[in-house]
DNA sequence: CATTTTTTGAGGTACGTACCTCATTTTTGT
DNA sequence: ACAAAAATGAGGTACGTACCTCAAAAAATG
């Protein structure tokens, strides 16, 4: 067994007092450009790696991490909120927690002063969950100048300059639905109904991007209908559909591609719209799950909520300490749901 | 911030002292069986838990885990071996170890006879992926009387006396393979070739299974021919391959089972075999991951490989802690992959 | 009851890092 | 060259647990 080198080893090849190496290591004020140099350099030749559990043991705060999501919640959002819970329990023992605050997703300027409230004391890193609004951007700046690390979380943030993106590309997942989709249908022709709660969102959007690339290039048999739009709403989604169905006599595809696909689902039962049809649908829930086993639904895709938590805090954790992540492992994968693979 | 009682709190509420706590907390003999349970009747009652960072930097020696995997490799367990060589590297920093030993899978003895060498010295805790053979067994049995812990890792281990196997359901893959090739078809009616190493491993007997009952229930006009094998000889695979669509005019599919579907797809490469027929292979793997791109495989059924070595290494921890593992968040899945969400 | 055996307590050190204080040295500005 | 400021060193404590030794107490044995 090799034994690592440890602070003081590196204070001795580095030529300094422990303290100093301490003050390198945790990027405190009052070194020499020089020397700082001096005991990275150190660093690099004799290998020297922090020992992340005493250091976690000595700081005694461990790592506090929050979620901020959306207050107007899905399905899907549910699962991810128990996955943030489930990890804050079995956390604890390494020292970490998890937690959850909701944000006002209709009213940016009250989900900004949330965040603003947020400060070094109270948590380690957050990941965002919130649509790309001006006031939310300043709010994320001003939390990273405070020292806060943050992290975009299935709802991608435009802003090129954090890396480190925790979800699915939803284009790529867009076209596995398209692809699904004009496997399943197998040659057939005729229309597609699409179906999400606002268009307003980049999620939907850049999944109806991916989809209508694949089906446009493929399937010449296959025409898409304008996306339709439930605004959550039951009765609204239910009108909608039928008169989709009514005014296109060929319909033999749905997709469903928001992230609340109870809705559709209950609506496409009650007008026994999948019959004959093939439907798929994102995110896998309760509703989504059960649709599968029954055959209503053909086809999920999803991103596993478990990961995406996991994912999240192992990116923040690395960013708390200067570490880097391996971005294959941190990859989410869109995956494939059908009722065998459940 | 609730300060989690410590080891001298549980002491305290226990009514004993921590000389008493350290013997039960980690199983030390001579301690009466009365003193025993007020001490865990104290642990619950006050709700202890062990800080595991503490624990983790007290007991010098961190973590070392080993993975036994056959010698006669696959692409697969390439992929495998890396990630387990990656977690090595990133679990240093946690004090975790994860290290690789081949066992010669074609000589149960020889096999067992390397796991026998292994002490408790040397490793805390080994993933085993080999055949179910009495000798590997017994030996298996040994390591865990001297303390290790083991887990069956990829290949199942018969055997229900151990909990938790870090792997797939080869019945639900198979089912998912024939699912999509039953798809994928689309009502079109012919045989349908399936092709492995060789029919004697258990996976491919699960996943024919799978992939059987499927077909037979729900796609009347399909047929599974006899499973060929290729014996992982390119030559012999082509032989075989050729025969069979001699023999056969009707073939629509092809299905890989075995976990090195390099060779298969290399000769239905050359024998243009993929043409207008659909085809399923197991596992990601440069070879695979080409065909789907190309198209000439249509769909993998795959479990992913750092997950399995993640979940592996969570697993023995929480054994060498006396701890339980959340198995919902263990599942590997059975992920599909098509040329889009690859 | 005396003696052996078992069980328990008291106290210590160690792990590797964080974080603190204070003295001392080195550098900077004038 | 001098004072002021900045940089560094020396030494300490703490985190919560593991693991060790030795003495003392309690229980079991005859």
């Amino acid at each position: 067994m090799p034994m690592r080198p440890t602070t003081k080893d590196l204070a001795k090849a580095a030529g300094v007092s422990l303290a100093t190496v301490d003050r390198v290591l945790n990027g405190r004020t009052g070194v020499r450009e020089k020397t700082v140099k001096a005991v990275n350099e150190a660093i690099e030749r004799i290998g020297f790696e922090r020992n992340q559990v005493a250091a976690t043991l000595a700081r005694q705060r461990g790592y506090r991490f929050v979620f901020a999501l959306p207050r107007s919640g899905d399905e899907f959002l549910e699962e991810i909120v128990d996955r943030i819970r489930e990890f804050d329990k079995a956390g604890r023992a390494e020292m970490i927690e998890a937690d959850v605050i909701r944000i006002d997703d209709h009213d940016p300027h009250r989900a900004a002063r949330t965040l603003s409230r947020l400060s070094p004391e109270d948590l380690d890193g957050i990941a965002i969950m919130a649509p790309e609004t001006p006031q939310i951007r300043d709010a994320l700046h001003r939390m990273r100048e405070r020292g806060i690390r943050t992290i975009p979380f299935v709802a991608n943030q435009q802003e090129e300059g954090e890396e480190g993106f925790v979800g699915i590309e939803n284009r790529a997942a867009g076209a596995t639905a398209g692809r699904l989709m004009g496997r399943f249908l197998g040659g057939r022709s005729g229309s597609i109904v699409a179906l999400t709660e606002t268009t307003q969102s980049r999620d939907s959007l850049e999944r109806r991007l991916g989809f209508d690339r694949i089906i446009n290039r493929d399937y010449p048999d296959l025409r898409i209908l304008p996306t339709l739009e439930t605004h959550g709403d039951p009765g609204r989604a239910q009108h909608v559909l039928r008169n989709a169905l009514k005014a296109h006599d060929d319909v033999v595809g749905l997709y469903f591609m928001g992230a609340e696909a109870r809705v559709p689902i209950e609506v496409a039962r009650v007008l026994n719209a999948t019959e004959g049809r093939v439907t798929i649908a994102h995110e896998r829930t309760p509703s989504t799950e059960n649709a599968l086993k029954d055959g209503t639904v053909d086809a999920v895709i999803h991103q596993d909520p478990g990961h995406l938590v996991r994912s999240a805090v192992r990116i923040l954790r690395a960013k708390c300490e200067n570490r880097t992540t391996l971005a294959s492992q941190e990859r989410i994968r869109t995956e494939i749901l059908i009722a065998e693979n459940i």
